[in-house]
DNA sequence: TTAATTCAAACAAACGTTTAATTAATAATT
DNA sequence: AATTATTAATTAAACGTTTGTTTGAATTAA
């Protein structure tokens, strides 16, 4: 579908990178209009306003990425530990290639207190949960997880771990004076070691038993 | 000490509340002016400008954050594993009683480059560091910890999941319109959650070895 | 009397947005 | 195929607000 023609992506694209950057409200019209190479009144005709801009921007990847973890629950695995180093994997890897939405996202979701950024955050949570509450079932029908864990705990330490460390990488980064590339493997190797961790720490936590 | 007199306290509490609801560039002085009942000239008379006003939040809070964390290294436990059950629960505790300076931490964090709060907020998250480390080599030294563990890995979890379930309460209190005491009842509630089944997972994952 | 505080008013700058004129592209007509 | 009519895209300029901040007079406290 060719929903939004070239120059819209453009200013799309230029918005979501100044966005993460700097935030929304530190971003003008014009910041956008000079860095996409348009006119300021370009988002105005394309999009109506700077809020739809934003709005256009959640739209466009906010169904990439709720359809992609989506897709999880339809994949057959042959194991209950498989099912959760998979939801990991995934969930580490989307937010991963959308790290500038996500930043953005992050920010604003703090201070949105209804309209369609309100919903569609609030439907992305609620598809996170169902989606670690699947896997962790699936394991405890099949008697290799523990009954008493939590699901609200298990999404939340997912989602605000992995932020967490993208998070810690950019002022570590910012601090070492990485650029670019350097910025970027810096990145790379601390998500590689997120990944192995908290696979380990999950399956960990949801078969030990303290009490041998 | 009486560094700030109460006029000035009034205003810091009125601008912290406000910067934590709706954001630092979403709340102008005159919100804050009138919300707190002083003239708008009143801020930069007494912190100069909006943004030295929030460095003064920062200053206000952040050195009494620090020192609390800070203070567990010298405190004498009986137990590796006590020593991380005490720090995630003065962890907890810290971000759970200045919630809305954490919030507003949280948010200006992703696009601070430079300057006082960045390295306020540096040094906080290196010190954060340094206590999981500390606890963590402690119980290695003894032996009942696997030698394995990443702590930067542990850090980002920790201070990760507690934010993002503080994120997710007020997003569902307020899909749930919950107001004032039911839902403080709710968070309350959440956040006992959490400490109970971040302890059991730390403890999982620095002692539990899938190879039997 | 001196200094510190408070205030309404004004300031310039920046903001998102609109306007009205112009250019480019597309469709219709000869 | 060439010309005209119509729509879409682009522009510089201007609009009305809101912003953080300052001023200078008035009030209060020391």
């Amino acid at each position: 579908m060719t929903e939004y023609s070239e120059k819209q992506l453009q200013i799309m694209d230029t918005a979501l990178k100044l966005f993460s950057e700097k935030g929304y409200d530190k971003t003008s019209i014009r910041d956008i209009a000079q860095a996409a190479d348009v006119n300021v009144a370009m988002v105005s005709y394309y999009f109506g306003s700077k809020e739809k801009l934003l709005e256009a921007l959640f739209r466009n990847h906010f169904s990439f990425i709720t359809t992609t973890l989506e897709n999880i629950l339809y994949e057959k695995e042959s194991s209950a530990f498989e099912k959760v180093e998979r939801i990991i994997d995934v969930f580490i890897n989307t937010l991963f290639s959308r790290q500038k939405f996500n930043q953005l996202m992050m920010r604003e979701s703090s201070v949105v207190n209804e309209g369609p950024l309100f919903d569609m955050i609030l439907e992305m949570k609620t598809k996170n949960r169902k989606l670690v509450e699947r896997a962790v079932k699936s394991g405890q029908r099949l008697g290799v997880f523990r009954k008493d864990v939590s699901v609200v705990f298990l999404s939340s330490v997912m989602i605000g771990s992995v932020n967490q460390m993208l998070a810690n990488c950019r002022y570590e980064a910012r601090s070492a004076k990485l650029e670019g590339e350097s910025k970027e493997a810096f990145k790379k190797e601390r998500i590689e070691i997120l990944r192995i961790h908290l696979k380990r720490m999950f399956i960990a936590y949801l078969t030990y038993d303290s009490n041998k």
